[in-house]
DNA sequence: CCTTGAACCTGGGCGC
DNA sequence: TGCGCCCAGGTTCAAG
């Protein structure tokens, strides 16, 4: 589920819920995630209030009071759901709703800025999402994001910066932009999509995309301007809804209506024009849909 | 340095 | 219905 996109989502879903709220108690009802999360979890943010909530690539950055900063990631299956208490005491009031509860695994207890009650439950069922205690300061060193590569948001992803990361790069344009020290946040849709729009193949070399000096070719260019608007069309659309992935307030992203290729084996290129047909492939180890006829 | 593949985990979908 | 198999948004290791 959550690729660059989902996750600004949630964080502009969260945000109104979490900042100025007070953390007024912490449940870990299982600490094993995909790493043990830490062991004072509890005591490094109850009695502190949310600053902000930012984001670094696929990671959501929970900013407290006193520079602690909570890092989450979502792993494929993670999710943030917030529920309004009548009480902030921690048990006793946890409603069964589902059987999704048994993968409830942080509950964090908050008095809002309105004075408001709130739960916010981490849920993942796969339990690959992982939490980690840094600081403001040591934030960009640590080492799950000292070496993400450029934010494919704003403005940093040009050509000249995509040629740079892609330089000298024999693999293949599908894993190059897989891979988060290149480019921070794409994941397999978006790389699927990014290539599509761009009408290049995902089998392609990544180095055909600079010259021999460093500099971008045309093709760098596209595929620049493509990463960056299909993730800007995402973050618009809400994200992707798959299986039953929903926004922290329970609402669905509708990007995925509008997969050019994802999930579209054998359905025909809605490219205007290209009568081809999209295919599956497998590039290490995951799936790619491209259509062959008009990614080259 | 680069690349690929396995591992980590649960659940949904499909064929039989 | 049930079982076994394959697949799924990601990251991190080990091995070649």
């Amino acid at each position: 589920m959550p690729e660059l996109p989902e996750v600004e989502t949630v964080r502009r879903g969260l945000q109104p819920a979490m900042e100025g709220a007070l953390v007024t108690a912490v449940e870990t009802r299982r600490p094993e995630l995909r790493f043990p999360l830490p062991g004072n979890l509890a005591e490094a943010l109850t009695g502190h209030h949310i600053a902000a909530l930012g984001r670094r690539a696929k990671y959501l950055a929970i900013e407290l009071d006193d520079a602690t900063v909570l890092v989450c990631h979502l792993g494929m299956s993670g999710s943030f759901r917030i529920e309004e208490t009548a009480t902030e005491a921690p048990g006793g009031f946890y409603h069964e709703r589902s059987k999704d509860v048994a993968h409830d695994h942080v509950i964090l207890h908050l008095r809002g800025a309105d004075g408001r009650a709130r739960r916010i439950i981490y849920n993942d069922p796969r339990r690959f999402g992982f939490m980690f205690l840094t600081t403001r300061a040591d934030m960009q060193s640590h080492p799950h994001l000292k070496d993400l590569g450029i934010e494919p948001t704003g403005n940093a992803l040009d050509a000249e910066a995509l040629a740079q990361v892609l330089h000298n790069r024999k693999a293949p344009l599908k894993a190059a932009l897989l891979d988060q020290r290149a480019i921070a946040g794409l994941g397999n849709i978006y790389v699927c999509e990014a290539l599509w729009r761009a009408g290049l193949s995902p089998k392609r070399a990544a180095r055909t995309l600079v010259r021999a000096d460093g500099a971008p070719t045309p093709r760098c260019a596209l595929l620049a301007e493509a990463v960056r608007t299909v993730i800007a069309d995402a973050i618009a659309a809400g994200g992707s809804s798959l299986r039953d992935y929903r926004q922290a307030d329970g609402s669905l992203g509708y990007f995925q209506h509008t997969f050019a290729v994802y999930d579209r084996e054998g359905q025909p290129c809605v490219r205007p024009g290209c009568s081809g047909t999209v295919r599956r492939t497998v590039q290490s180890g995951r799936s790619t849909f491209h259509c062959t006829t008009c990614q080259k």
